[in-house]
This record gives C-alpha cells, sequence and structure tokens, in this order.
DNA sequence: CTGAAAGCGCTAACAA
DNA sequence: TTGTTAGCGCTTTCAG
C-alpha cells in the first residue's frame, strides 16, 4: 500500500508497453498467450490493481450506477456501544417474551427517545452489570425494525443492487438533504453512467442540472413537466381499488360511511391516493340508484387530515373517537403509518375493528403485517422499484435519444383482518 | 447531455482561467466574490458538474467507500411482472388472511420455486384476468422476506451506508460470486479509498492483492493470520452464555441432555460458536459434583451435522424424533435457520416447544420473531457491524501505520419462547 | 501482435 | 487573487 503500482510499473517488470498491459486486461484475446501470461504475472507479483479514476478518465464509462436516497438526518441510530464493544464477553439476556411492554409508537421524536433510552440502558447495564435479565426491550426494539421508511429505501437499495450487479455496474449509493445534498448529488454525478434519485429528494433545478449530463430516472412521483425517466407506482388505481372493496361495491354497498385520513397536502402521493379514493367514492355513489332500492342512502366521507406519521394516525383517531358523531364504517388512510395510528387509538379505546369499524392503510410496511388486527393495505412493489429503475436507465443508456419514458408499476391490495371479511 | 461541458468550457464561458474553475468548486473563499459568482453563473447555465474520474485521477482521493457483498447467485428475485407492468390498472385482491397456508420451508430451492409460482400466478391473473380472490400467497411471500441471509446483508449495508454518509463518503455496493467475483472486486477497488469485505465472499489471495492499494477491512470472520483490519461479533461468547442459560447453570442445572445442531465444517462461525458451547458444556459438567448433589448426572451431549439451513435444520429435527434415544432436553443450533427448521420437524411431530424440549438458534433474523414458538436465539448487531466497518476504514485512512485492528462487536442473548421461562 | 503518443478533465504547486 | 503548467493512470487510435 506504499505506492499503488500502475500500468507503467507492470509494464516495466513484464517488458512490454503500457499499451499491451492495457490490452491483457481489456480485451486478452488480442495479445499472445505468452505476453498475456507475463503481464498477468507481473499484475500478481506487483500487486497491481487498475484505477478507476484513470479507466473511468479515459474510457468515459463508470460501469457504476447512482443511487441517491434522502438523507438520514432524523434517523439517529443509536451509536454502537462501545463500553461494551471494549468487553465484549458481557453478553447481557435480555427477555424479549411476549407481553413485554407495546413498543413506543411516535414516528418522529420516538427514534431519538428511543435510542437515547437504548443507550441509557446499555450503560446501566454495562455499568452496574448486574441484574442480567433487565428488560431491555428499549435496546431491543430500536436496533432493528424501527423506523419503516428506512424499510422502504432498503427494498429500493436492494431491488437496484441485485439488478445492477445483474447488468455488470457496481452500484454508488448516497444520501444527501440540507446543504449536504446538492455537493454529494454533484458528487456521485460525477462518477456514475446513470442516477436514480427518490423523489422529493433533490429539487427540480438540480436534477435538471444533473440530468445534462448523465440520464437521471425519477423514482415515485408523479409530478409530471419535466423530460425526465419516471418510475413510479400505481397509487390511484391502488386506492381506488381497495376503496371499492372497502366501500363493498361488489359485495352489496354495504359501507356508507367513511373517514379519510390524508395525507400532507403537498405530497404527490398523497394527491394521487386521494384521487383513487375520490373515485371509488364517486362510483359508489353513482351506484346509489341501484344501492338504496336495496335499502341504502349515498356514501358519506369525512375527510380528517394526517401527515402521513403514525403519531398523525393517533390524533386522527382520537378525534374520531371524541367526536359527537357516530363513528365511521371504515377508515381509508393514504399510508400505513397513519392507519397504525388510527389503530392504536382505537385499541386505546376499546373499539372494534373490524367488528365496528374497518381500517386500511397503504404501503405494504412491515409493521402492518404484525399488528393486531393484520392491516389490509396496498402493497408498492418497492423492490421492483429498484430494479426497474436500473432497467430504465441502461435502456437509456444505450438508446438517449429515446422520448423520456414513465413507467408504472402495479400494486396489490393486501386483505387482511382490520377489513371485515365477506 | 449531448457533450458535458468541462473546466474548460466553464473557464472560457467565465472568462477565467481553468484553474480559478476549480478553485471556486474546492476552496470557494480563496477567489474574489465577483468572480466566484461569475464561475458559478457559467457552471449554471452550462449545466456543468465535474468529473468524479477526472478529480480522483489528479487528487488521489475518491471521497468514496466500498463494501463487497457475496453474489445474488441463488436470490433469483420474481422478475417485475411486466404483463402488468403494462396495464397497471388491473390491481388484483389477494387474501393474506390468517391461516393462509403456510409460507414454503426450504431456503435453497424454495427461493426458485416461489418465484416460479409467482409467475405462474401472475400469468394467470393476466390472462383470466377473473377470479380476483385467487389466492396469491405465493406471489405474496417471496417478494418480500424470503431469504433471510439478505436481511443480514440488509442491515449491514444501512449500517455502512448510514455512517458513510455520515464521514462524507459515499458507498459502492458491489456484489459478486464465482467468476465475476474477482473482476468486480478488483473493479470496485480501483474506485473507492477503502473497502469492507464481507467474509466468505473473497478468497484470501484476492484480499490480499487488493489490500496492497487500499486499506480493507474485513467483516464478520474470525480467522487470523492476514494483516487486516476484522470486524466480528461475538460468537463464542454468545453461544456461551445462551448455551449457560439453557443449560441451567445459574437455576439449577436441570437439563443434562442437550443435542447441538451444527453447521458446517469449514465455517468459521460454526467453530467459533462450537467452542463456546462446549466451553459452556465443560463448565457445566465441572459443576456436576455440586450438580449430583443435587440429584443430576454429568451433561450428556450429542451433535447433529447441520448446514445452517432450514431443511438441513428440519432433518436434524427429524432424525431426532425418529431416533430410538429419547429426546434431549434441549436442542441448541447453531444458527437461527437450522433451528426454525428443527422447529418445523418437533411442530410436525407434536413434539412440545418448549415444554418437551427448548430450541435455541443463533443470529437473530427476523423469522424467528415470529416463528411459533417464538425463538430464543442470540442477535448479531448487523448494524453496528456495517458501521464499525466504515469507521474502521476511515481510522485507517488517516493512520495507515497502525497495527491491525481487531474489533469484536458484542452480541446479545435474546430470551423468547422455545426455551421454557425460569 | 505490439508500441508510441495523444488525450480524458481535474488538482496542485509554482509564478505572476 | 489569478494564471500556467505539470502530471494523475489509463484507453485508444495509428503505425509498425
Amino acid at each position: 500500500m506504499t505506492k499503488a503500482p500502475t500500468v507503467y510499473d507492470v509494464a516495466a517488470h513484464a517488458g512490454v508497453s503500457i499499451a499491451t498491459v492495457s490490452r491483457v486486461l481489456r480485451r486478452p484475446d488480442d495479445v499472445r498467450p505468452e505476453t498475456r501470461a507475463r503481464v498477468l504475472d507481473s499484475v500478481r507479483s506487483l500487486g497491481y490493481v487498475p484505477s478507476g479514476a484513470a479507466r473511468g478518465l479515459a474510457g468515459r464509462r463508470h460501469g457504476v450506477l447512482g443511487l441517491f436516497l434522502p438523507g438520514h438526518d432524523g434517523i439517529d441510530l443509536p451509536e454502537p456501544d462501545w463500553e461494551r464493544v471494549a468487553d465484549a464477553s458481557r453478553i447481557p439476556l435480555i427477555d424479549d417474551r411476549e407481553g413485554r411492554p407495546a413498543p413506543p409508537a411516535t414516528t418522529g421524536t420516538e427514534t431519538a427517545n428511543a435510542a437515547a433510552a437504548a443507550t441509557a440502558n446499555a450503560n446501566a447495564n454495562a455499568n452496574a452489570n448486574a441484574n442480567a435479565n433487565a428488560n431491555a426491550t428499549a435496546t431491543d426494539a430500536p436496533r432493528s425494525a424501527s423506523n419503516p421508511a428506512n424499510l422502504y429505501f432498503d427494498e429500493v437499495l436492494r431491488g437496484a443492487e441485485v439488478e445492477s450487479w445483474r447488468r455488470g455496474f457496481a452500484l454508488m449509493v448516497a444520501a444527501g438533504r440540507g446543504s449536504s445534498r446538492e455537493v454529494m448529488l454533484n458528487d456521485i454525478a460525477g462518477r456514475v453512467d446513470g442516477l436514480a434519485v427518490l423523489a422529493q429528494t433533490v429539487p427540480d433545478d438540480l436534477l435538471a442540472h444533473v440530468s445534462r449530463r448523465i440520464p437521471v430516472v425519477v423514482l415515485a412521483d408523479s409530478r409530471p413537466g419535466d423530460e425526465l425517466d419516471h418510475v413510479g407506482v400505481d397509487n390511484t388505481a391502488g386506492m381506488r381499488a381497495l376503496t371499492d372493496f372497502v366501500l363493498g361495491r361488489d359485495g352489496g354497498g354495504r359501507v356508507r360511511d367513511v373517514v379519510y385520513v390524508a395525507g400532507p397536502g403537498d405530497s404527490p402521493d398523497e394527491a394521487d391516493r386521494h384521487r383513487g379514493f375520490d373515485e371509488a367514492v364517486v362510483a359508489a355513489t353513482a351506484a346509489t340508484a341501484a344501492a338504496t332500492r336495496q335499502g341504502h342512502g349515498p356514501v358519506r366521507v369525512r375527510v380528517e387530515r394526517g401527515d402521513f406519521s403514525r403519531e398523525g394516525g393517533r390524533r386522527a383517531g382520537e378525534a374520531l373517537v371524541a367526536s359527537p358523531d357516530p363513528l365511521p364504517q371504515a377508515v381509508v388512510c393514504a399510508n400505513d403509518q397513519s392507519a397504525l395510528g388510527v389503530l392504536d387509538a382505537f385499541v386505546a379505546h376499546g373499539v372494534d375493528v373490524p367488528g365496528r369499524v374497518a381500517v386500511t392503510g397503504f404501503d405494504g410496511i412491515e409493521a402492518g403485517r404484525f399488528s393486531t388486527p393484520r392491516l389490509t393495505t396496498v402493497r408498492q412493489p418497492m423492490n421492483d422499484l429498484g430494479r426497474v429503475a436500473v432497467r430504465t436507465i441502461v435502456t437509456r443508456l444505450t438508446d438517449p435519444s429515446a422520448p423520456p419514458l414513465r413507467v408504472t408499476l402495479p400494486v396489490e391490495v393486501l386483505l387482511r383482518e382490520s377489513c371485515p371479511a365477506r
């Protein structure tokens, strides 16, 4: 590692020119076998590893694709517990049996709190070195599946990684937000052949800027108006299908009183999903004539404004419970987090779900598979999002002049116990 | 995107030299504000993005860290369902209610089968376009948390990503195995300032080769003998602590008949864990005198050879059930997969766990949190593994001549229902 | 089949 | 404060 050997070193060592060294590495068949072997030997004994930078510069191709994610600002993973690292032999026993206190609930502040708790707890363990059976749930929870948004990224990342690998590209991942974002984005953009950017991560002008240099595909952002390639999921159709089901359009239309827990007003996802919800309601209302004949009235809709957070959902749920109005028959939420919050509130007040009221989400996060009751939702194909993104870039790379691509990935409605069976 | 502008273009446009352009980007304070503004304007209007390759070449620093993972050979994720992509409005309703058929069990072949099933199923949906309620569990399962090994990587990846981000590095991820491995590794090694490699991924000589160019840290590999930095987890202490608990050393030593389901013989993890197990057994046996006084005999140990797979565990479990010998009081498995397989076998034969026999695993994979009964295990700090790896590289970067680092991360014993409470 | 030489785009002395 | 000028290590014609 003193001074990395270069083509020149290898060439000298093997008694050939640098061009030959390069050939041996790039097109081995263009070199006489003996020469090749000699060069390869030199490579070996010198410990030569070609410089990717030089290669990229000379060859104007990197063999690398980029994925840009939102920064991890709020994440605040607990630090590795250095006290324990110092003495790894102290193994805590953690009681993770059922019946332990429910995991904390908020999203934003929760993480920080949990992290703090974990640290405190770990220190307690380290210092006291007693009470090995201490309930360390706080340590347990936050280390793994705490922040669902992350799981989302994880899946996209994984999909992109797999597909890149298949296509013979390496994947460069970067994250940024705030001021670090612009720097990072430029940095990464200068080192890759194409870039996938998760929506809401980067302002439009920056994207436009970067896309003048390399192909950029935008993930999960329905906003139109740019010339970039887009890969998204069908929020509208998904929510429409789910709402259709909830309203029981093909089941007799028995549900006529429903609440929509919305997301933040500036979210394209919220807009699309809300539209899908409205479409389903309109359709159901149009069917009112028929429904009325069966003894049902028009669909009554109320909207609670949420913010995609579990806490926001909980507030909405509390509001519904506290309201003088009777509970609706169903609460359709703009995302899973909100829905879980609503469930929290209902559970806290002993509201029977789905007996008294149905609750649905959107996203398909893991937590919804393990809530009580398990959450009916629409699952997004996160993995495919990453994979198709990579494909799109590769396609674009081969045909830079093709018109902008707009891929919409299908979603699936997942029926689980938070909705009554039919 | 026609022809990416360079420093020269910007310099010309702004009426300055290329050095000034470079300065504006690297050390803005060294440039007179007016000049800076002028250059920045040119950058903007030209759509200039500096070439990372050229920068890396000239500056001999990439600002990128590498993470090398095992290839995804066996993974075989189902392809995105292109039929449905073409018509995203067809939204399938999937019945994911409890009581659906148990997920398939094997690890290796399972994935492929499930994928095939998913495809078949999806096509069926597409063609028939009826029977929206078709049980599509096959589609459901494999898309998400199918392969636990992946979750493992995901967490490491995530940890590395977060930490890299904090340190101002981008992270380059590559995977390889077989022949693609060498190429990929060299490729990535030439583009990063330091590299973390997951154990068992790369043969030692290749690692040695690469490490002559950049710092390399090896993850989760206890093999000694090289001069590289290592970050691992304390397999031995973890298994010892767990086995201590199982044998009830501090609970009266009531368990005297135990089976160890081993992993593959060439795995360092298996070796370390096995050692921990043996240590605990020896300790318990040493305590026999005391135990005997309480009416207990020496510890009886049997070993079943597994292979870290669920199927291997199942076979071991079947063997135990079929054996003329009585069931042991506890089955300690070298990893979670094996333990889940043992559970499968026991459940299939109506063996009461933990009533009749206790079962434990090692790793802390998600599936163990949701098995029946939930699995007592040792959790590895995957996330920290990634994070500490990055820290280690950064440390090494600042002091290349420091002696090789050996970090061992602590583990935690997670007590869950597959072991009797005490 | 092999070698010579011209860049690729940028950074970092060193001058001015 | 700004400009000039070497490289950084490799790929790639174009000759030989």
